[in-house]
DNA sequence: AGACATTAATTGTTTGACATTTCTCCCATT
DNA sequence: AATGGGAGAAATGTCAAACAATTAATGTCT
C-alpha cells in the first residue's frame, strides 16, 4: 500500500481534492476510469473516510467525477460535456455579475462584441436548422400576448442560436455564458421600457443578413442593436436616477 | 426551529446545496452573511451533521461560501471576484478541451475570434502600463536562452495584457478562459515548430498598432498571428499524421 | 489599565455503525 | 439444460458520538 503525500497547507480534504483533480488534469486518470474506493483511497491517504468523502464531493461538485452504488459502484472520472461546462458557467457568471455590480453598459459591451465576433462565422456556415430555429423566435417576438419573460427567454434563444450558427463548439460554450448571464439586466431594461418592434425588426434584419450570408450587414445590424441596448440602458438608468433623487435617499 | 423542505429527488447533500445555493442567487442570502452553524442547519433540514457538511463543501467548491474556525466562525457568503471566477473558469475550459478531443483549428479560431473582439476597445483606452506590459512581454519573448516554457507563459501574458487593455472587466474574465486554456495546445504547436522570431514581429506589429490606436492595424496583425498559428498546427498535424501512418498504427 | 489565562463556540477530523443499492453467483425449479 | 429467484458481497449513503483545533470574548490578576 504506497503512502501518497499531500503538501501541508490548507486543509486535509482541500488537498486530496487538489491531487485527484491534478491526476485526472494531467491525464493520469482517464475519463471513465474508475477510482480506488473511499476506504482504499482513506489507507493511502492515510486519512478516515469522511475525510476522503469530502474531498470527493468537492471534486463531484465540479463535476470532475461522478459516483454510483453498488457492489461495481465507486468515483468515476467525468467526461465534461459542453452542456455541463455551460451550465457551470452560466451560474458562475450569473453570480459574478449580481455580487459585483456591473453596470450594464460594461456587460452589454462586452456580451455584443464577442457576439459580433461569431458574426462572419455564423454567415459563411449558417445551415436551414439555425435560419429556421431563428426565425421561430422572431416570430415568437412578435405575438402580440406574448409575456415579457417569454419575451427575455426567446431574445436568449435568438441568440444563442445566431451563436451556435458559427458552427464552433468553443464559441458557443463561452458566449452562452455571457449572453445568458445578462439575462436578469436585459430583463430589467425590457420590462421597463417596451420596445419589442424595434428589436423584432433588428433581429428580423440580423437573420436575413445571416442568410444572404452578408457577414458585414449582419455586423452592421448586431452593432445597431447593440447602440439600442446601450441606450435603453441609458434610458433606464436616468430614470432610475431622477426618481431615487426624487425618493427619500 | 422551522424545519425546511427540500424536493424528494437525489442525494440528500445534493439538494440541501441546491436550497442554500438558490438562496444565495436569489439574494436571500447576501454577500459577507453567515449561514446558520452546521448544527443548526442539521436540525433545520432534519439531517445529520455530516450531511450538511458535504452540502457545504458542495459549495465551497464553488467559491460560493468560505468556512472559519473558532468562535465566531462558521459559514459565509462569498463574494465572487473576478479572479477566482476567471481561475474556476480556466480549470473548466482546459479540462473540457483536454477531454473533448477539440481540434487545434477550432480553439484556434474561437480564441482569436475572441481576442479580434477587444481590440477596438484596447485601441482606443490602452494606459501606458498596458503598453509596458505588452512590452516587457515581448523583451522577454526576444531573450535568447528562454525556455519553452517561460516562452509560452509569456505568450499568454502577453494575450492577457491585451484583453486587458479593453478596460472591460467582463470581457477579460471572459477571455481568460479561452486564453489560458489553450496554452497546452498552444505549448504543443510552439514546442514543436519553432517559430519565436515571427511570432514576436506580430506581437510588436499588434502592440505598435494598439499604441497609436490604429485598430484596424491591429486586427489586421492579430489575423495574420491567428493565420499563422492556424498553419503551423496544420503542420504539426500533418507530421504526426505521417508519423503515425509511418508507426505501429 | 493592560497583560494573560480561561472559557465558550464553531469547524475539522476520526471512529464505528447501519442503511441502501447493485452486481454476482449459486441453487432450485421447470 | 435453461431460467428464475434469492443470498451474499461490495460499494456508497447516512447517521451518531466523540475528540481535536482554532478563535474570539470574557474575566482575572498584576
Amino acid at each position: 500500500m504506497k503512502k501518497l503525500t499531500v503538501s501541508d497547507e490548507g486543509e486535509l480534504p482541500v488537498r486530496i481534492a487538489a491531487v485527484l483533480r491534478d491526476a485526472i488534469v494531467e491525464g493520469r486518470l482517464s475519463v471513465d476510469q474508475r477510482l480506488p474506493s473511499e476506504q482504499d483511497l482513506a489507507e493511502q491517504f492515510g486519512v478516515s473516510r469522511p475525510t476522503v468523502r469530502e474531498a470527493l464531493k468537492r471534486l463531484a461538485a465540479q463535476s470532475l467525477i461522478r459516483t454510483q452504488r453498488g457492489a461495481t459502484g465507486g468515483a468515476f472520472v467525468n467526461r465534461l460535456s459542453y452542456d455541463t461546462a455551460a451550465a457551470q458557467l452560466i451560474t458562475t457568471s450569473t453570480l459574478l455579475l449580481s455580487m459585483n455590480a456591473v453596470d450594464f453598459e460594461t456587460a452589454c459591451e462586452a456580451r455584443y462584441a464577442l457576439e459580433r465576433a461569431c458574426v462572419p462565422f455564423a454567415a459563411a456556415r449558417r445551415t436551414p436548422d439555425h435560419l429556421a430555429a431563428m426565425r421561430a423566435e422572431i416570430a415568437r417576438q412578435a405575438e402580440p400576448g406574448l409575456s415579457d419573460e417569454a419575451f427575455c427567454a426567446s431574445d436568449v434563444a435568438f441568440h444563442r442560436a445566431l451563436v451556435d450558427a458559427a458552427a464552433n463548439p468553443v464559441l458557443s460554450y463561452q458566449l452562452a455564458g455571457a449572453v445568458e448571464a445578462m439575462q436578469p439586466l436585459m430583463n430589467m431594461i425590457t420590462f421597463t421600457a417596451r420596445s419589442r418592434e424595434r428589436i423584432v425588426a433588428l433581429h428580423s434584419a440580423i437573420a436575413d443578413a445571416i442568410e444572404a450570408g452578408d457577414a458585414s450587414a449582419a455586423d452592421a445590424a448586431l452593432s445597431a442593436l447593440a447602440a439600442y441596448s446601450t441606450a435603453l440602458g441609458e434610458q433606464v438608468r436616468q430614470s432610475r436616477g431622477v426618481r431615487k433623487a426624487n425618493g427619500n435617499a
